[in-house]
Formats: C-alpha cells, structure tokens, sequence
RNA sequence: GGGGGUGUAGCUCAGUUGGUUAGAGCGCUGGCCUGUCACGCCAGAGGCCGCGGGUUCGAGUCCCGUCACUCCCGCCA
C-alpha cells in the first residue's frame, strides 16, 4: 500500500483514485496489452517491493550527475523523485548526456535494489533505482530563467514572470497544494456543520461604503458600470432572508486597494459565512471549532487555542495596545497612573494634573532588566517619532535608572509588586490621552516580546475581539462616523440608539485573531430597517442617502427578514499561517505584484479601439505620460 | 499620493579611499571521470555595472534625475 509517497497524508479519496488508476495501468501489463503512454508509475511511487519489475515513468530531469561511464538522473514529477541510471553501453546513453535540466522525458526500465552504501534515506525511493532501457525526450527546454532545483531566494518579477517554473519548486509546489487542501477540508466541514455553498453574482452593483471598487463598463447601458464585489456581504444576507438558513462560500472578494506583504493587491478570498436566528453566542460556537480543527488538522502539531478568550475592544487596547493582540507575547500592559500622579517626575506629573484623561501605562518586560536594553528600547521608540520611552529596571533589590530616581523608591516599588517584576526585569512607560498612545504601547509590546524572545511561536493564539464601538470621531474632523461596520446591531438596539451617547454604544461585531494577524471580522446583522436608518443618522447620512445607496436591503428588510449574523474569515491569512509564510505570494499560485500586475499574463493590457467604443468609453490619460501607447488597433 | 531598501554575467552575489585588465558560485560550452544523489577535476564563452545627465585626469564606486522591483505609511466599512 505504499505505492505513494506521503500516502498516509493523503485524503482516503484522493489515494483511491490514485490507487485505482495505478491498478489499471497493472492489469493492462498483466493481461499483455501495451504501457500506459507515459507511466506505470509516478516518481514519487517505487519501493523496494517493485524491484524486477518493467516500469514506465514520465517527469521533469531535475538533476543530472554524469560520471561519464555512468550517468544518473533525478526524474521528479508532482509525486516524487526516482533515480535513474544509465549506463554507456545503453543506446540512449549519448541521448541522455544531452538533456538539459526541466526537460521533460518519459523513461522505460528495470527496478533494481540499490546496494547498501548507495541507498539515499532522504528519499522514499531511495532503496531503488531504474536502470533505464527506453527513453524519449517528450518537451525540451531552454536556458532557464530561474533554477528549479534548489531553493534560494529568487527577484520577485522574475518569479513571478516565470511563476511555472517557480510554481515547480519543492516550497513554493507544497504552499499550494496545502491551500488546495485547506479549502477542500473547509468545504467538507461547513456542508458537515449545515452549511451549503452558494454562489453570488461577481458583476454586482457598486456600494458606496468601504474600499475603491473595481468597475466593469456596461456595453448595453452606455455609461453605467457593474462593480466587482468587495465582499458577498448584501449577496449573503438576501440569501438569510430569503430563507436559507446557512450559506457559506469560498468567495472571491475584489477590492482596488494597494497592496502589502499580506494584502493582495485585487483580489482575495474569504471562508464567508452567514447564519440565520442566531446570537453571537451560537456564530461563535459554529466558527470557533471549525478553526480550531482546521489549524489542529493543517498546523503540524503546533498548539491552538481550545477555549478562544474573549476580550472586549476596550481591554484589548488596554492590556495589549491593539484590536488584534498577539496573545504568544505573555506581556499585559497596566495602568498605573497613581504612581506618577503628584510625583517628583514632573514631565508626567503635570501632564496629569493637566488633563483628566491622560494615563500612564507600564509596559513590563521581564528578563528585560539591562540599562543595554532599556536604552535600545528608548532609541528605537524615538526612531518611531516619539520622544522617548521611560524605563525602570530591576536589580540587587531596588529600582534603577533616570525615572526611578525621580519618583523615589515608595513609588518604584509599588509599580514592581503591581506588575509581579523581580530582579533582572524591566518596565516601560507611556503616558498621555490612551487614544493617543495606545497604538505604540502596543508595538513597543511587540518589540519587546520580540526582542526579548519572550514569544511562545510553538503555538496557534486566538481570540475573540468583542465589543467594538459602533461609532467613533474622526480625529482631523471631529464629526461621527461608523468605526466599523454599518450593518451591524447596535447593542441594545433602538433603545441604545436613543438614549446613550454615540461613542459609548457598542456594536454586535467581533473579529478573530491569530497571533497577531486579524484573520476575520464578523457581526450579527442589523436586520430592523428602522434601527437602520437611525444608525445611519447618527453617523450623518440622510434617510434619502440611505435608502438610495442601500435600497435593495433595506427593502427586503421590510418582508420579513430573520435575525441572523455571520463571519468571514480571510483564507489567504488562513494558509499564510499553517504555511508559515510571511508574503501572499507564496501562498497564491498567480498573484500580482505590488502594483497589481500580473507579470505573467500581462495584466492589465490595453485592448483595442473597437472594444472600447462597444463599451461606450475613451482614456483620459494623466498628462504625464504622454509617451505612453495604452491604446493598440 | 508619500517614505525606505535594492539594481554588477542567464541566476545568486562580492567589488577596499574614486585608480589602470570588474571577480566568485550555480548554470552554459568543450574535455576527463563507473556509484553519484549540492558528484568531482580541467579549460572556455558569457558584462551598456538598470537608464540619462553631472563632478573628476579618471566613476561600478560620488552627486542629480529617471525607471524597475520590493517593504512600509496613506488606503483597505
């Protein structure tokens, strides 16, 4: 049954069929008829039980290693590698000298046992080899662009130029088939659990809300445009008040962003999900398992969360200084204000006695406790703009440095015992309004978990992030808009809406995170058109506004539309981790560059005069670029 | 839209304070080699030093501009 390389891994499915299509090839040898075409058997295949056998194999020559009286080729293909041999006195020896490396052959020859000392364990086929008897070169290549074999780091362009060259090699090969993978298991859980797939439309109107849209000219409605998708969002709740129950959708999502390492410019996917008559309680008891296998199934035996904490925004911020925590640094921020308030510290004393809502808060840093440290920490912080990070470290019994000596060791020691510090640690300070800092206190936190090694990268850390603000106050404008999503309930509904202020009213709206990476934001819906519209006044959009830009929706909220909610966790995200991998690119078989290129595909091109007088449309190019031909006959 | 980094052989890279003929490894070509699995040994070909301008007796090296790639900020409900 070891036929295939890696066969226990493999789906029970995937290896039947792979076991059946060899069987055949077999009965075919056995009942006389000629080979298979190309193969008996794929590369990754032969054992030391197929030896005497005739076999046929077909692939790429992934190595050569000419002794001149002796040649042996690596012939690899999707399954594996097998060594070939070649002997001088074989006639297609002179043939076989010749072929360059990614050629394509396909090989006929005998299994034979390799002698103990020449055994390769590093390889599943290693106990054999094929002494070759046939041979034909079936593709041949060029100069290559790019080595297959081997694995250093290659220009991004010419990757991705010749992204089927480096789709062939071995890291980049496995990346792809996990995220193949990942969906299929993704699919099967969610049918599973209830849900069922189901497809909406990827020519869609465009939504006023969120990110820049990609638009599709109309040729039949002369200046009007469909939209890309950025998401199934209103698709998925029709689909609730039409009565389904349970959608899920491995959904292509469009969004005409620029790009970052993990942001594909364009397009990207979402496991999107969306259930009726539900609380978030019951949203959360469906996803959370579903992620928890899936990283338990894909993540090598790396831990994963079994209970998700659930941390309000407001905490979040607090104790770690951002929205999506990276809960594998074991460092939570405190406040610890009092310990400045009047102190001979001055710079954060008056700063107190000044404003009622400036804090401090303590960053502790255990094993951190070096002045080496502490001053490194202050430089990088003023290389990030600020004017510097004030520190007390820990040693022979007493508080040291600048800051310490300034509040006088009362104070000092009541920061030590409240943050639990000891000898040989550190703690830092910010100090100001928290909405101010709280963002930086949250990277100087990463930076000293980084710094310090005090991360535990052995493990899968989720959480649930609860309770995010409806609403909040643009800093530069100060008028009030939605912080998240618009389509979320309110906590407390209508009454909320009327009786508390904005800022303080929370949302139904949650997102998960995984070590530090927000892998997706969901809510229960606001399902009540009225609730709705007084949303939207209080973030400033007009009941005319709403209704024309959310017509469709609104409407069907009107012909009874269940309670429901849903989530949509980013799939790409999803197999960056379990692949750990820092760059979409290696987790997406034909991505663009940063500039929304394909590379390979020659995307985005111009098209000719006649296509865009169909669609009713002519370039207005930038001056700038005058020299530039976008348009071709 | 803004900021940082990089750009030298087909590929990965080195190149001193600005100095005469720009190097190495992989790959390629030729030769030798019967147990390699990063095979080994010998020889050879291969360069608009991203492009344009400037400083200088002299520029791969310094300056300005520009292009390409990349990372980040803005943006991404």
């Amino acid at each position: 049954m070891s036929l295939l390389e890696n066969a226990d891994s493999l789906p029970r499915p995937m290896l039947d069929k792979c076991l059946q299509a060899v069987n055949l090839w077999r009965k075919q040898i056995e009942k006389g008829n000629t080979m298979h075409l190309y193969r008996t058997h794929t590369c990754g295949a032969l054992r030391a039980e197929n030896i005497d056998e005739q076999v046929r194999v077909s692939g790429w020559v992934h190595r050569k290693r000419d002794h001149g009286g002796l040649l042996f080729i690596d012939l690899r293909d999707h399954y594996g590698l097998t060594q070939l041999v070649i002997e001088p006195s074989s006639p297609h020896f002179a043939l076989a000298e010749q072929i360059r490396a990614e050629s394509v052959i396909r090989a006929d020859g005998k299994v034979v046992a390799r002698d103990d000392e020449a055994r390769n364990p590093n390889l599943p086929t290693g106990d054999i080899e094929v002494y070759l008897s046939e041979l034909e070169i079936l593709s041949e290549t060029g100069d290559l662009p790019l080595p297959v074999f081997g694995e250093p780091d290659y220009p991004e362009d010419i990757r991705l130029r010749y992204r089927f060259l480096d789709l062939r090699r071995d890291s980049l090969h496995r990346n792809i088939v996990l995220r193949s993978d990942i969906i299929s298991w993704l699919r099967q859980r969610m049918t599973a659990d209830g849900f069922r797939e189901y497809q909406t439309p990827i020519l869609t109107a465009s939504s006023p809300e969120g990110a820049r849209d990609f638009l599709v000219p109309s040729r039949i409605h002369p200046g009007k445009f469909y939209a890309l998708p950025q998401a199934p969002q209103q698709f998925k709740q029709l689909l609730m008040v039409a009565g389904f129950d349970r959608y899920f959708q491995i959904a292509p999502c469009f969004r005409d962003e620029d790009a970052r390492a993990d942001r594909s410019p364009g397009e990207f996917y979402q496991l999107d999900l969306e259930m009726s008559f539900v609380t978030q309680e019951d949203v959360f008891a469906c996803v959370e398992p579903v992620l928890r296998d899936l990283f338990r199934a894909f993540g090598n035996g790396k831990r994963v969360t079994e209970n998700f904490p659930r941390i309000p925004y407001a905490e979040a911020m607090q104790k770690y200084g951002s929205d999506k925590p990276d809960l594998r640094i074991p460092i939570e921020m405190q406040d610890v204000t009092p310990a400045f308030d009047g102190s001979d510290f001055k710079i954060f004393a008056n700063m107190i006695a000044k404003d009622k809502r400036v804090r401090v808060w303590a960053v502790p840093a255990k094993t951190g406790g070096s002045r080496a440290f502490c001053d490194r920490m202050n430089s990088w912080a003023q290389g990030e703009g600020q004017p510097g990070l004030g520190y007390i470290f820990f040693r022979e019994g007493e508080g040291a440095g600048p800051l310490a000596k300034n509040i006088g060791p009362e104070r000092t020691e009541k920061i030590r015992t409240q943050l639990g510090l000891e000898d040989g640690d550190a703690v830092f300070f910010c100090a100001g309004v928290p909405k101010a800092f709280a963002e930086f206190a949250g990277r100087a936190r990463n930076r000293i978990g980084a710094e310090l090694e005090l991360i535990d990268a052995d493990q899968f850390a989720f959480c649930w992030i609860v309770d995010f603000p409806m609403f909040e106050t643009d800093e530069t404008t100060g008028k009030l808009d939605f912080s998240h999503n618009p389509f979320s309930m309110p906590q407390g509904g209508m009454e909320a809406l009327e009786s508390k202020d904005p800022i303080d009213i929370l949302g139904h709206q949650y997102d998960i995170v995984c070590n530090g990476i927000e892998l997706s934001s969901g809510a229960i819906r606001n399902h009540k058109p009225e609730i709705m519209l007084k949303a939207f006044a209080i973030a400033g959009y007009s009941a005319e506004v709403v209704e024309q830009e959310f017509g469709g929706m609104l409407n069907a909220f009107r012909y009874g539309a269940p309670p429901h909610g849903g989530i949509a966790p980013g799939v790409d995200r999803i197999v960056m981790l379990l692949a750990e991998q820092e760059n979409l690119r290696e987790v997406v078989a034909f991505p663009m560059n940063q500039q929304a290129e394909d590379l390979l595909m020659q995307a985005p091109a111009p098209v000719s005069n006649a296509q865009l007088r169909e669609l009713h449309i002519r370039p207005s190019l930038p001056k700038t670029t005058p020299t530039d031909e976008p348009v071709k006959e």
